[in-house]
DNA sequence: ATTTCAGTTCTTAATTTGCAGAACTAAAAA
DNA sequence: TTTTTAGTTCTGCAAATTAAGAACTGAAAT
């Protein structure tokens, strides 16, 4: 039955397209996989067969970025990590957010073009026009399971 | 008026968030900001005294993905890069295609997982509903935009 | 007070990436 | 036909990333 161990590694290779390492996409992966749904520190280095070092690390980029989170149970001191996926909906907003700041600065960036090139200017005022269609789409979808 | 070289590395910069390297970061500044907005291989190397190679490798990333574009002039051989504008639609339709594949990951996750930690797999069906919606807002989002 | 435990931090090594510079290529010009 | 042009590809190196292993830390247990 350790095909579990090649599904983490599966869905952790397709998981590294968001730009995360190995490690970090392995522990993502598990996590996601692992029943039950939380394990310490050395349950996942022990699956994962890797170092302290590379799971500290991926674990504190997870917790940084709101990927996971961690719960803790009296009289134990480990920590149980777990996929946070109540922050889901969190960390789509920052990706929104990160679009919305680049589309200021292209508006600025039209603001400051001259108008030799109105065609271009045209097509750019289109494109900040779509994203900001887009951006608010994408507030009001966060807004309506919001309020689920 | 060397501003323009400094606010192509100040937007640069910013652009590299998307995980762009560099030069090809660059080369998407100097495209947003350039008049004319059309810029040979050579206008483009010169501009952002770099080697012929890295720009050549960074305008063939943005060829591929479909950011920038070319157009030829007859009696002139050289190629002059734009930004492809008109194909930032289709650019987010990739995107989202490719968080609507992840979630048929999950999807498949989520139907194979036991029963026996139904709190984390009715918050994973939550992610996935919502990721749907949100993907089915963003299509319609497009879809809106196209037919203008 | 000492030991154990759950991680963290500090080297260090191995890849990988990003880029320069030079050699190369294919089409067009001369 | 040779030469020029507009890039591309190859070689190699420097810097950054990723991860291992071992030393370290601070809180908790003994």
């Amino acid at each position: 039955m350790d095909n579990l161990k090649q599904r983490v590694e599966d869905i952790g290779v397709v998981y590294e397209q968001f730009g995360k390492t190995p490690i970090a996409s392995r522990v993502f992966s598990f996590l996601l996989l692992a029943e039950p749904s939380y394990k310490t520190f050395d349950e996942i280095r022990e699956f994962l067969n890797a170092s302290k070092s590379a799971v500290s690390n991926a674990i504190n980029g997870h917790l940084q970025d709101g990927t996971i989170n961690y719960k803790t149970f009296s009289g134990d001191r480990k920590r149980y990590f777990y996929l946070d996926l109540e922050n889901w909906k969190k960390r789509v907003e920052e990706y929104a957010k990160k679009l919305y700041d680049f589309n200021n600065v292209m508006e600025d960036v039209l603001k400051h073009r001259s108008n030799n090139d109105i065609e271009f200017n045209n097509k750019l005022k289109d494109v900040i026009d779509f994203q900001n269609f887009l951006n608010q789409k994408i507030d009001e979808a966060i807004r309506k399971w919001e309020e689920n």
